[in-house]
DNA sequence: ACTATATATCGAAACCTTTCGATAGGTGGC
DNA sequence: GCCACCTATCGAAAGGTTTCGATATATAGT
């Protein structure tokens, strides 16, 4: 590959001169500037970045840290801000955390070292040690879907105490009583908030809370299958789920589907997040679902922000999406469901 | 961040023994190598990869380019790609081609300006120039998916042809005489050799081929539909569709869904490749998959030899896959379809 | 005791870029 | 004709690492 010093010495300039020139510097002549340009075509020059990362002390390279890559929420996420960021000169290095902060924090030292320009983090930590650790990071830095307490950081997500009350109420207005949470991992702040959304409706309408009618799972597939799978064997199974994200909601309704358990005549089912197959399973999802490419937008454009000279300075921002209500046909009234089941055979 | 400097003065030796004693030379003696291990913990040294990519003319960082990071097919082995590569100390840089030769080039550029140490690649490249470009790379590369002819690399990917055949020669087994092709994009290589699978097979049966039925598609999401509801409107529409891959056949179901089309009663519909809505969907689609994590991890383990210093010298490699029949409901015979269709109002 | 050899450590160059202070040349003013 | 100043260009340092040839010290051999 052609460096600096084969422009210089084919345009017959120092080498700082060819670097003035192309970095545009007004301290050069029109003529030695044509000059330069012309011989940097000719010997198909471009600058090595891994050069000029060790000169500035960062590289025009943007990490994500992710769950899980196929999880499609976040593949989703991903291809949006590849293609928005690629448009900025900026390369993203792509890492899967698979959930668990250790794995995480190895991560983020090695983009650290890296000298990323930035860092876009879905992140999973909860100890004071990590979190302070986080802090200690001088790397700019957006959190997209889970905020981390006690780290005060630019935050793109969703309402997400109002997305699971959006599912609870609606279920409660169609006459659930007996509902069950699919939860995500305890502890992580995505789920909490879910949880307490749910807990707080169910409150609202004097509901009581059936605690081992809520199961947490984790970003790793049939977890989700598991758990709906114990819970609907029960004699004294729910009548609705809310499902805290796609994955779960996957997984109950391959459960139900395996156990000949009808839905929504039998159990009603709805779900958090949208999916790209959420429109051709029977039968259509109830679900509230976060806009992702706003998500990968607004997370981007806070991101590049941040990477400005000023972008220091900006005290942390936040971009709260409203979640949207969409109305499939998951959803049955539980005296329906009963009538149903005494009909049966 | 230290430097390897901090580590020389606190350890009172010069940087080179330092870098000696950390790289595991045998020329530096049991008790220097103690104190500088020992110094390089308590200021918590870690090497510079910029510097070191610098130095070595190459960066531990593969790269992974793709056309569409939301198709589960790519989402999935990018995940996997991953979680294998970080194990060997890489990062991965993602970069999506969205399926243009052009930008791909472009990427390639780049990924090779950044001194990658290698490169794994779902081409879409087809002229003489551009696998010229290809060519004169001189970094470790495996193809995955998509062959390009006339440049010799390692390949991983499926017998394509053979995975149409099946489900072609399923479907005319079954009855089929007027069966259309969803096919993939028009000169791309798997695309082509889908089709010439389908092609053959009808032709190995004495059916001609309709060639108002074969429409092609690209990546990009919703072409499936769009091509799916050209087909089915026309009142000579065909009696079973072979889809090229899951998003197709995903846009092929939602339209039948939306013109009221029983699928497989009225059409039957069968796809290539598996996706993770595919156990929940009605009816279960009956197609030919390829083991995706099994692509990744040949294409990790091929790509990882070549990063050897005897790398350059391994012949290429292919690994081809068998593809795998899976039996859904999607497979009607187009009699009963008939029969239907009369007996409705 | 003195040379030959092995061993442990060091210095310097190289990788490629950016940036700043220095220098050369030329122009204008007096 | 000389000084001051401006402009275009240059040289060198810095960024962090690896590597090779060189050096210093210690050991063995005679």
């Amino acid at each position: 590959m052609a460096t600096i010093k084969d422009v210089a010495k084919l345009a017959k300039v120092s080498i700082s001169t060819v670097s003035l020139a192309l970095n545009g510097s007004e301290r050069v002549s029109a003529d030695t500037l044509k000059r330069i340009q012309d011989a940097a075509n000719s010997v198909g020059y471009s600058p090595n970045p891994l050069a000029q990362g060790l000169k500035a002390g960062r590289s025009r390279m943007i990490g994500m840290v992710l769950a899980d890559l196929a999880n499609p929420f976040y593949s989703q996420m991903l291809k949006q801000v590849e293609n928005l960021l690629i448009d900025h000169q900026y390369l993203v290095v792509v890492a899967s955390s698979r959930g668990n902060a250790k794995r995480e924090r190895a991560i983020l030292e090695t983009l650290a070292s890296q000298r990323v320009s930035g860092i876009i983090l879905s992140s999973h930590i909860t100890s004071p040690e990590d979190v302070a650790y986080l802090k200690s990071l001088k790397i700019p830095m957006v959190l997209v879907d889970h905020k981390v307490d006690g780290f005060a950081a630019d935050f793109v997500g969703c309402d997400n105490r109002m997305a699971s009350a959006m599912l609870t109420e609606r279920l409660i207005r169609e006459g659930h009583t007996r509902i069950a949470h699919l939860a995500g991992v305890e502890g992580l702040w995505t789920a909490e908030e879910r949880n307490q959304g749910f807990r707080a409706t169910m409150a609202a309408f004097g509901l009581e809370v059936d605690e081992s009618l809520i199961l947490h799972g984790d970003y790793d597939g049939d977890i989700g299958y598991k758990q709906a799978m114990r819970m609907l064997v029960r004699p004294d199974k729910p009548t609705a789920v809310v499902a805290a994200n796609n994955v779960m909601a996957l997984g109950a309704l391959q459960a139900m589907r395996d156990l000949g358990i009808k839905c929504p005549e039998e159990v009603s089912l709805t779900a958090i997040d949208d999916a790209p197959w959420s429109k051709v399973i029977e039968p259509k999802m109830t679900m509230v679902v976060q806009d992702v490419n706003e998500i990968a937008e607004m997370a981007t454009r806070f991101l590049i922000d941040r990477t400005t000279p000023a972008g220091a300075d900006i005290p942390p921002r936040e971009h709260i999406l409203v979640p949207q209500f969409v109305l499939g046909q998951s959803i049955a009234s539980p005296v329906k469901a009963a009538s149903f089941q005494d009909s049966a055979p």
